[in-house]
RNA sequence: GUGGGCGUAGCUCAGUCGGUAGAGCGCAGGAUUGUGAUUCCUGUGGUCGUGGGUUCGAUCCCCAUCGUCCACCCCA
């Protein structure tokens, strides 16, 4: 035997079993999207480096370290995308779709890639969906995108595991003058900072905030609060939100150790967290990036977005139980045949049933066997009715109609009120 | 990039204090002719991740390597 081939590491197949539950989130996302008005845009997974090192910050992680860069053919530098948010803002820029004060509601869906390694919720290929905003500078718009993630939960049943952080970073110069406070309070203490946020203090001390060591956390009580230089707006339009959310019968916790990771972030800033999927407990997160559109060569137009991790979301399905059953049925009818007429005439009947009930999911034996292999099969196949056809059935236009879930007398009928009696049997899965 | 756990049939796992392996599930066939899921019988199935080393002999010990899982870092 040849040697087997594997997929590259990090980079996941999606079964059989478990595409009809990815079918079911994604459609949910799509749908709770488009009752908000929001549009479905698509955009390469490819794209200049440059890109990237414009708007996620060249000193990230995702930048320095975990971007997949290959020369293309003519030497170009080219980047799987590592998030989506840059490629959303080159999209509408190349196509004007940000000028003359136009607004946008947007989402996509898709495959993003980082090299890390990989763990319970992380993955070189993942795939998130994104929702972004264009034009909007209020704080009415932000509250928005909050209201409808947690409606979407509510649509998915998984609200009771996720709860609500938000925060917000404040203007650039407000940030600025921040880092530079925390800076120095924190460098009069390096002794007692741990050794990763040590390293941050001279690259991203802002992410000092969230680490995870409880001493550094502890150090932190009396360090000065980003809450504290915070400009006017910011605040303003914070409890605008706050007060948005609160209307909305939406609960949060303002952490002002909240903070994110890309550049481009002000102001708002929130993640949906559960505690259900050990470390990567993020499931969905974003913020403003009022500088971004310009950052990339647009005139200044305010943004906000979010994305949601779609292998985190099902996870989450899992570990709450809260996969609907229906998602996973199997065909409603599977046609049992014997004999060479019968065949024939299974072919036709099953066509004609497709035809006549379009939402009908009839799978039709293939591959020969007995009569007994092939009513196992049609048992595995979770289907609730098998159609029997020999010879002698189908030479008097006859078929038979057995129940493989109900306790019914099998039943035979005319091939043509086969269709008829599917439908008022089978009435609620074909609706 | 760092650290730890694990790699035995399609799946979940057992096992040999070193003598080339087993269960359950699954799959296939059968238990009277054209009727499944229960039960019973039979069968299919693994160079014990890969490559070295130690040994008369390794799946078991040692080393390396790859894969996988979990955590750190970072992030959805």
């Amino acid at each position: 035997m040849a040697k087997k081939i594997q997929s590259i590491r990090g980079m996941n197949d999606l079964l059989p079993s478990e595409s009809a539950l990815w079918q079911y989130l994604e459609q949910t996302v799509a749908n709770v999207l488009g009752r908000y008005g929001y549009q479905e845009i698509r955009f390469p997974i490819v794209e200049q480096t440059e890109l990237f090192k414009r708007s996620i910050g060249e000193v990230t992680d995702i930048v320095e370290k975990e971007m997949y860069t290959f020369a293309d053919r003519n030497d170009e530098s080219i980047t799987l995308r590592p998030e989506g948010t840059a490629c959303c803002v080159r999209a509408c820029l190349q196509h004007g779709l940000l000028d003359n004060q136009q607004v946008q509601r947007l989402w996509y869906a898709g495959p993003m890639f980082r090299y890390e390694k990989p763990q319970k919720g992380r993955l070189r290929q993942f795939h998130q969906i994104g929702v972004e905003s264009f034009g909007m500078a209020s704080a009415d718009i932000d509250a928005e995108m909050i209201i409808l993630t947690a409606r979407l939960w509510q649509q998915l049943g998984v609200s009771d595991a996720l709860t609500l952080e938000l925060n917000s970073i404040g203007s650039l110069e407000a940030r600025a003058a921040y880092k530079e406070a925390l800076v120095a309070y924190l460098s009069a203490r390096v002794d007692q900072l741990d050794e990763d946020s040590v390293k941050r203090l001279g690259t991203n001390p802002l992410r000092i905030l969230d680490s995870k060591s409880a001493s550094t956390q502890a150090l932190l009580n009396d360090a000065p609060s980003l809450t504290d230089y915070l400009d006017e707006q910011s605040k303003q339009d914070f409890a605008e939100l706050t007060g948005l959310l609160d209307a909305a019968g939406i609960s949060y916790r303002i952490n002002p150790r909240l903070v994110r990771g890309l550049d481009y972030y002000n102001k708002t800033v929130f993640e949906w967290v559960t505690d259900k999927l050990g470390a990567q407990g993020t499931v969905c997160a974003g913020g403003r990036y009022d500088g971004l559109v310009e950052q990339l060569g647009g005139k200044p137009v305010p943004g906000i977005g979010f994305a949601m991790g779609v292998e985190r979301l099902c996870l989450l399905s899992e570990a709450t139980d809260n996969i609907p059953t229906s998602i996973t049925a199997g065909p409603d009818v599977y046609v049992v045949v014997a004999g060479d007429k019968a065949k024939l005439a299974a072919v036709a009947l099953a066509e004609q049933l497709r035809s006549e009930l379009p939402n009908l999911k009839l799978i039709t034996h293939c591959g020969g066997g007995s009569f007994k292999s092939q009513f196992k099969k049609a048992d595995k196949s979770g289907a609730a009715i098998a159609l029997v056809l020999g010879d002698d059935e189908a030479e008097q236009g006859l078929v038979n109609i057995k129940w493989l879930r109900a306790e019914k007398e099998q039943q035979t009928l005319a091939q043509s009120a086969v269709s008829a009696l599917l439908s008022s049997e089978l009435a609620a899965e074909l609706s």
